[in-house]
RNA sequence: GUGGAUGUAGCUCAGCUGGUUAGAGCACCAGGUUGUGGCCCUGGGGGUCGGGGGUUCAAGUCCCCUCAUUCACCCCA
């Protein structure tokens, strides 16, 4: 195929039954945001460049990865990187620092960053993610980490194990930074190039460099220096998610690339994302709102990568059976056929009928791979107001007068004894 | 941005040191049953061997370039 009309690099074409894993991962997450009382946002999934120049000015989202454009009205415009701005932005904009607090806020949608993909990273993915605005309190971080897991539990990902650390605040993390900066900078000639760079361009993120995990073993301790809040609040949450049986313990070497963080930063990995390192991640934010020249309100959060998800999650997903029914024809009743699916569509049933005029034989092929029912239509039968229906589970067939048709495969379904294993998958 | 691997049918792949019309399994279609699926049997459609250039009597096979995919680093969901 000509390269100029492929699909770009680092997306996808999510194809069925794929494409139904997607739609029964976003109902079950929104399912369980309702759950916990969150409400639905959609903001655009561009924004004008200045949104997320304004939080995230020293990461390589925003510095490397933006894709900007300028309208033909002369705008600055970026598809949005992440979720966390933008809701910020339509929080302050929209005035919802009025609402009832605390405000708690679902998105679903794509994000894009233009990064050379590999295994579960792409330049256009699906987050899932929450904001809970307008409580410092250590229950709103415990909540947001309790709704992420549940949503990882839910979708078969058993006892999700939640890292999560505090990098301090205003008070304690610049005196942190200050000890950590000195003890690195007399070891300066071991350490790689990239731990040079992070020195000068955001220190706490030496503690996860790969390469120099023997330097940083014996570096200071950030729990050291949590002041007395802190602590406090870390500990509050850690009790809260462990008390609810989440697993949890603390990374001291967690640090988020997101600078926006205050206190809580979390995340939780999984065995088979490789070098993908998180199903979800997250943190607390309480100074982030105030840079959208608004009253500024703490606020807690996490973005969850569909992608990620559902590749962890393999199979156990499964989409829900394609039809139940199929309406074969014999010849010359193709028409009849149609209306009859309709008769049945209107009463719920999922049916399907041949549109390619096939033979009786290559029909009852394809409803045996997607249906449990098969009706045959025409023929003698059809005179005398008869239709055959086979029950594919039950290798039965029998005639049923078409007026009781509906009522007749309804009340087959609603037979308990009955259930359906037979090749209705997908 | 840096480094490695791989591109043969819709999918998964075979094709020995270059040598006739490039194969298999699965999938798809038809027939075996002019009105009854699955299993089985028979047949069929499908390929610019990613693209371009080069070496050679001869290139899927060797060389160069390019594109795509993929894995890792950086960073992140």
């Amino acid at each position: 195929m000509n390269p100029e009309l492929q699909r770009p690099k680092g997306t996808q074409d999510i194809l069925p039954p794929e494409s139904w894993r997607y739609d029964k991962m976003r109902r079950l997450a929104l399912d369980i945001a309702q759950q916990y009382g969150f409400n639905l946002i959609e903001t655009p999934i561009f924004e004008q460049t200045s949104v997320f120049l304004r939080v995230g000015e020293a990461t390589d989202i925003v510095q490397h990865e933006r894709y900007s454009f300028i309208d033909a009205g002369g705008v600055n415009l970026t598809l949005r990187p992440e979720g966390t701005a933008a809701v910020a932005r339509a929080y302050i904009q929209n005035g919802l620092y009025n609402w009832p607090k605390p405000l708690k806020l679902v998105y679903w949608g794509p994000m894009f960053r233009r990064e050379r993909p590999q295994a579960e990273r792409y330049r256009q993915h699906t987050q899932f993610g929450a904001e809970l605005y307008g409580s410092e309190s250590p229950t709103a971080d415990a909540e947001i980490i309790l709704l992420a897991c549940r949503v990882v539990d839910r979708v078969g990902l058993e006892n999700p194990e939640v890292r999560i650390n505090s990098i301090g605040c205003a008070v304690c993390r610049p005196r942190y930074r200050q000890a950590l900066v000195e003890y690195y900078a007399g070891r300066r000639e071991e350490l790689c190039q990239d731990c040079q760079n992070r020195m000068e361009k955001n220190p706490l993120r030496l503690l996860d460099c790969k390469i120099d995990v023997a330097i940083r073993q014996t570096a200071p301790d950030l729990a050291d220096y949590w002041c007395d809040d802190c602590r406090a609040h870390i500990e509050s949450v850690m009790d809260q998610v462990g008390g609810a049986g989440r697993s949890i313990r603390r990374d001291p070497y967690l640090v988020r690339g997101l600078d926006y963080y205050t206190r809580t930063v979390f995340e939780v990995g999984h065995p088979s994302l490789g070098a993908a390192t998180a199903l979800f991640g997250g943190g607390r934010y309480d100074g982030l709102s105030g840079q959208f020249d608004g009253p500024s309100a703490p606020a807690v959060g996490f973005g969850m990568g569909i992608e990620r998800m559902l590749s962890a999650v393999g199979n156990r997903l499964q989409p829900e059976p394609a039809s139940v029914v199929y309406i074969a024809h014999l010849p010359g009743f193709e028409n009849q056929a149609q209306l009859l699916g309709e008769q049945l569509r209107n009463v719920g049933l999922a049916t399907e009928c041949d549109l390619l005029n096939r033979s009786l034989k290559a029909q009852l092929r394809e409803a045996g791979k997607t249906a449990r029912f098969t009706v045959i239509a025409g023929g003698y039968e059809w005179e005398q107001n008869l239709v055959q229906v086979k029950d594919f589970t039950e290798r039965s067939q029998e005639s049923v007068a078409v007026p009781d048709l509906a009522g007749y495969l309804l009340n087959q379904l609603r037979n308990p004894e009955q259930n359906s294993d037979g090749g209705a998958n997908l």
